[in-house]
DNA sequence: ATATTATATGGTAATTTTGCCAAATTGTCA
DNA sequence: TGACAATTTGGCAAAATTACCATATAATAT
């Protein structure tokens, strides 16, 4: 592959690399409903502190969400509002690879 | 984070971590344009058959695409058009990204 | 100043992913 | 049938990711 179309599809696959990671979406998920910092995130997610530091910085360097410091605390939102369209996306293809494998199964019911 | 949580976000990964791949990005792209066999891929790609074919069956797997296998050719084609959406959601965040961070240069270039 | 709270960073072992080679499989054609 | 072409699978070493602990940093309160 060039060496240009490559670098443009390392780019892509930064963003997508960045929400590869249940924790990391179930932290985008939440921040759609709205900011929310970080000791709230670990309480619900339950990993060490430093795991869940980590993986929202991750999740900033990919542009996907910002931080805000206030007090000793740090609230971070969502910065990219596709992050959740993503969500989506993937949410539509399970849904049809239900639908497909039913249909495949149905139609095994009725060569019976 | 509770069971049925944790399984709800792992569907989801499941296909993220399919598209998280620069090689797999670019399949997914190139399928979008139409029916490409593996041959085709592998030359485009320039791996081994092996690699590109292991990748096929990641993609295959997520439920992103379909395979057809006509005389000692496999032709691949997109299952879900929602794959080539998280490209496109990815490329709409890149470009947000490069906007806001010419900003804060211009930002910083006018406190001068 | 010092203790405390909230978060980030460095180091590291365990796990997962990747990509190549070799070998197996499947279909075609002589 | 046997040779060949296209693709997949198994095995394995290298690379990347993950999650914890310990430590560092930053802000607040005493």
């Amino acid at each position: 592959m060039n060496i240009n179309l490559k670098s443009k599809y390392d780019a892509r696959v930064k963003i997508i690399k960045a929400m590869a990671h249940s924790t990391r979406l179930f932290i985008v998920d939440e921040l759609s409903k709205g900011e929310r910092c970080v000791c709230e995130l670990q309480e619900m997610i339950g990993d060490d502190f430093s795991t869940v530091s980590k993986h929202l910085t991750i999740l900033k360097n990919a542009g996907l969400v910002l931080s805000n410091k206030r007090g000793n605390q740090v609230f971070y939102k969502i910065d990219a509002t596709c992050a959740c369209k993503i969500i989506c996306c993937a949410d539509n293809i399970i849904k049809n690879k239900l639908k497909s494998e039913t249909k495949i199964a149905g139609l095994k019911t009725s060569i019976r």
